[in-house]
DNA sequence: ACCAAATAGTTGATTTTGTCAACTATTTTA
DNA sequence: TAAAATAGTTGACAAAATCAACTATTTGGT
């Protein structure tokens, strides 16, 4: 039993990386890298949060998120504040420029969305949908 | 309509590269790199087959496979043999030494995503399997 | 049959991405 | 109040990925 659920689920993984890899094209042809774009959709969701917490999500080192910050900030996406009670731990939030910056890639990433939703009538979108809020809830233990 | 069915493919998207994150992590600690071990994967699965074959598979640069091969070559891992009615193309398969290896990252791999599902009862992992069916057979235009 | 275009794969050069360890400056703990 | 822990930065480096030029074939059109 378990055996064919393990291989129904590599299955799914593959074609799963094969759909992101097919999103994130878009995004590769924007101003943003991959990591780049990730961390701005991180920060726009956690806003205002520190390195610590975006590292925690995405999984990513230290150093380079650091430099994406860095950079972030050189280009004026973001802006920085000690956090009075802590000064080493440091207030990110996304600048206005920031947040015009992140609305485009979601666009984009909403096209690319979009198009692969688009052969689906409205009830089978609705019903991928629904399987994947299924999955979601049912795996979600794992953080 | 389409607006929320956005958002709720972009959560799953965003959930689903964690699960697949986490998943990689076996993967990392092998003898394998990431793409190595998804090479190692196409080859087990599509063998006797060309490298285009696996470009097109994995949307991989092909001077990048050619080199992640040759590696293999070297291993002894795989085999390769010219088309005899197009010598352009080399027909690849898995050696003996090739197929234990992939066994060995299958397992692991296995017990990734064993782990996965450990948390769930039978009829919830049938569950999760039945959604992932689902959303393939309905996103599979996308090849 | 012959030449141009296409195709499979290789190689070298380079860029991008990611990792690791050392370091500063704080804050916490015991 | 000294030692350990924590947030973040930086430099050095390694791994992953891209790009273009190249060889060797095969295909297609005339």
């Amino acid at each position: 039993m378990t055996t064919t659920a393990i291989a129904q689920v590599r299955e799914f993984n593959r074609f799963y990386t094969r759909i992101l890899g097919l999103l994130d094209k878009e995004i590769l042809n924007s101003a943003f890298s991959l990591p780049e774009a990730r961390v701005l959709y991180e920060l726009h969701r956690m806003q205002p949060c520190s390195a610590k917490e975006i590292i925690q999500v995405l999984e990513i080192d230290k150093g380079y998120l650091s430099r994406i910050l860095k950079n972030f900030l050189r280009k004026g996406l973001i802006q920085t504040q000690a956090v009075r009670t802590d000064t080493r731990v440091t207030e990110i939030r996304l600048s206005a420029k920031g947040k015009v910056e992140f609305e485009k890639l979601n666009r984009a990433s909403a096209n690319q969305i979009q198009q692969l939703l688009a052969p689906l009538t409205d009830s089978k979108i609705k019903s991928v949908i629904s399987h994947m809020q299924a999955i979601r809830q049912l795996l979600n233990n794992h953080t």
